[in-house]
DNA sequence: ACACTTGTTTAGAATCATTATAAACAGGAT
DNA sequence: ATCCTGTTTATAATGATTCTAAACAAGTGT
């Protein structure tokens, strides 16, 4: 089972408010974009049952730790994650408060040419931001 | 007087606290990234003499509403501001969680292939994250 | 110079996301 | 089944940001 491979490689052990989580991350072939309220919600809505705050907190930290959702950098009161982890960017509607996925193919090849003593790039995000 | 006209410009009378923020945020040649700590430190160094949080805040997102300072886009417990408003980039250095700017040459030119109707693009901004 | 209106500053309270706590509970190895 | 250790939970603590409302200052008109 995917799941309890994901949370074992996180260091977590699959327990059922995890794996109800993950079944509301990882179950649809659509990516999403998400905080961790409405992650809340989307569980209180598929099962029938709240998990804790914290509980819910602690997952997402550890697999964003281990690559399995990203943190989406935008100012903003909450934090972004997003369950699309391949190399992509976004747009973000100010004045909706929208994140829109943009392709890697959409901004084409990005070389950065400095380097940094000792320090290795481990991503590299756009962020587009839209007005009217 | 160019203080006067930029706080003019965002709406806001020059008031002796303004004018101190004004000289803290804008009388050196160099820029600097910053938080709203940050700069409350900075403002009670140079001056001798406090201004209130609400204070610094409102005129740090009236600038940053007109222009004159810009927020980067990154995913801390605060909010980050940069003195410097031209197109440029940043790298995020995770173990230090310090930023250093990135030149536009440094990444070459940026062109958002895709279009999202009726809006426009306010600014692209990219963050490369650094891991040792 | 004075008074008046309106914008500003301030300290402190309120809010809200996130993190910490510690007691009750559950996995899983033996 | 037992035991050890990790987990869940409600709740409290933290900390950045925003709000509030009272004291104050700018700028205008007299």
């Amino acid at each position: 089972m995917k799941y309890i491979d994901k949370l074992r490689n996180s260091g977590l052990r699959p327990t059922k408010q995890r794996l109800q989580i993950c079944e509301v991350l990882f179950s649809t072939e659509k990516t999403f974009h998400f905080t961790i309220n409405d992650l809340e919600q989307k569980i209180k809505n598929k099962i029938n049952n709240k998990i804790s705050l914290a509980t819910i907190y602690n997952t997402v930290h550890a697999f964003e730790k281990k690559g399995y959702l990203k943190q989406i950098p935008i100012n903003s009161n909450q934090t972004y994650f997003d369950t699309n982890v391949t190399d992509h960017h976004h747009f973000y509607d100010l004045k909706n408060e929208k994140l829109i996925d943009l392709e890697n193919s959409d901004v084409g090849p990005i070389n950065i040419k400095r380097k940094i003593n000792g320090k290795k790039i481990k991503s590299v995000e756009v962020l587009v931001k839209l007005e009217d």
